[in-house]
RNA sequence: GGUGAGGUAGUACAGUCUGGUAGUGCAUGGGCCUGCAAAGCCUAGUGUCGGGAGUUCAAAUCUCUCCCUCACCUCCA
């Protein structure tokens, strides 16, 4: 598999052992996550499911930030412990991604539970001074990693000449960053060299060593961590391991509004909550995923329903195949759903090219749609072509609304009644029963010599 | 100012690494199917691939140059 790695700038050959290791930087517990955040972790869920279908072994660990500024900041202006806002926020973290279908980290570690093991990697890089203690912290000194900036493609010199930080007299370099930071209120911890809490790129570094150890396959996030955060993650690693520490960074594309960032300011911050209430997890999905992870994409109501047509269609082919009855005389091959299954699976190891991937699926599903119209669909077809249809569904995290046994027979009654009335030409009453059906979201699909159904999902938006 | 990513049909994207005069979805037109619908199928049209120059038999693709957009450079997925 080839991903772009936007340290080296090109197309890497990724070569898995026994097992791939992730590192995804995860969120800030200070607020309810938004479309940003859905998108990045949407992406290496997919991945993830991608490499775990090519019977990969994968173990990803995503961390949680949950001892910050902005926690300390927030919490005192609602008025409720860090502990408290954090883990509120936290549990809304499960509540929004296990609504977007994300499947499960290996591991999510807590900044807070993992004190000892920055504590020991700053003791390291004090040890290789490459850190120093002032008495406003210990500082990580830029100065001592010669390849600093080598991620962002920054030189050091017109970093300070831009910097808008304000300025520390007791740093050594004003790009030197912080990696323990004194203080006297909660939340604090103790430290060799004073009580205080642990800056945030720290957290990464010893969070990801402790799961993964010193090197590891890919490290992921938003395009917006590449400097500081992950500038500085190498610094701090590559420092006091002297190995390299991600083969791969891999960064996800932003997400803008309408055109425009998404922003407190403007206030078109689109929390996960508010658009799964709205779209649901499939329409989410299928956006997150249009364009190519790496480039921004835009949200907009047009866009989220163009997704919604796309859905209809997955709903209204895997409901073709899962309802096929009988046998056909002609055999179907699988040769068509190989060439889809070919693209598909080429697509996304050629740097995870997921909308070309897309257009192989959606190829698929015209087929089906096709044979559906020519009534061609009968159970040896079916089981050619659903359980591809289902890997594929499955890889993108594409949940079609399932129905009950109970549930089929009393369609497949009111079908049977319909028909009556229908060949009695009592249309009044066979419309009648269309609509009560619609009312369950449940569409009859007219072929030529029968009647099938589809359960569609309930979109709010739409 | 610096760095990076982009500018391809009405729209959203792919194709650029690995040159061979452009694809996919959505939208639109026409047809089919239907009792009417819905769903779907079939079919059609649309682009001087941001401008200009260069290399080449051949450039969306490589080189140079100019214009424009966006992001990041401060916390940020």
């Amino acid at each position: 598999m080839q991903i772009f790695d936007t340290l080296n700038n090109t197309k890497t050959e990724l070569k898995f052992l026994d097992k791939v290791t992730i590192y995804l930087c995860g969120v800030t517990v200070y607020d309810d996550a938004h479309i940003g955040h859905a998108r990045t972790i949407i992406v290496f869920d997919v991945l993830r499911r991608f490499l775990e279908s090519q019977k990969n072994i994968v173990e990803i660990v995503q961390n949680f930030t949950d001892v910050d500024d902005k926690i300390i900041a927030r919490a005192n202006e609602k008025k409720v412990s860090t502990v408290e806002l954090t883990s509120k926020y936290t549990e809304n973290y499960f509540r929004d991604f296990d609504k977007l279908n994300v499947k499960r980290a290996t591991h999510y570690p807590k900044a807070t539970e993992h004190i000892e093991d920055m504590l020991n990697l700053i003791s390291q890089l004090i040890d290789k001074k490459c850190a120093y203690i002032t008495k406003n912290g210990v500082y990580f000194s830029v100065s001592k990693f010669r390849d600093y900036g080598k991620l962002s493609k920054k030189n050091i010199k017109e970093l300070i000449s831009g910097s808008r930080v304000m300025v520390d007299e007791e740093k050594n370099d004003p790009l030197d960053f912080a990696l323990w930071k004194f203080s006297d209120t909660q939340p604090i911890w103790n430290s060799p060299w004073g009580k205080g809490r642990p800056g945030w790129h720290i957290e990464c570094s010893a969070m990801s060593r402790k799961y993964l150890g010193d090197g590891f396959d890919i490290h992921g996030g938003g395009r917006d961590l590449i400097f500081p955060h992950h500038e500085n993650e190498i610094a701090q690693s590559e420092s006091s391991t002297s190995n390299q520490f991600a083969k791969i960074w891999m960064h996800v594309g932003m997400i803008t509004i309408n055109g425009e960032k998404m922003s407190k300011s403007i206030g078109n911050v689109k929390s996960v909550s508010h658009v799964l209430e709205n779209w649901g997890s499939n329409i989410i999905r299928l956006f997150c995923l249009s364009g190519h992870y790496s480039k921004p994409i835009d949200y907009s109501e047009k866009i989220m329903m163009e997704n919604v047509t796309k859905l209809r269609q997955i709903e209204t082919s895997y409901y073709e195949l899962r309802l096929a009855e009988g046998m056909n005389k002609k055999s179907y091959t699988n040769e068509f759903v190989n060439e889809c299954k070919e693209e598909f699976d080429s697509a996304l190891n050629n740097d995870f090219n997921i909308p070309v991937a897309l257009t192989a699926f959606y190829k698929l599903i015209r087929e089906i749609n096709s044979l559906a119209a020519d009534e061609k669909i009968t159970c040896d077809v079916s089981s050619i072509i659903l359980p591809e249809l289902e890997r594929m569904m499955d890889i993108l995290g594409i949940n079609i609304v399932k129905i009950s046994d109970d549930e089929k027979d009393e369609i497949n009654h009111l079908i049977e009644k319909r028909n009556v009335y229908r060949n009695e030409k009592n249309f009044d009453e066979a419309d009648k029963i269309r609509e009560q059906i619609a009312e369950k979201n449940i569409t009859f699909i007219d072929h030529k010599n029968s009647t099938r159904w589809v359960k569609r999902e309930k979109i709010k938006a739409e």
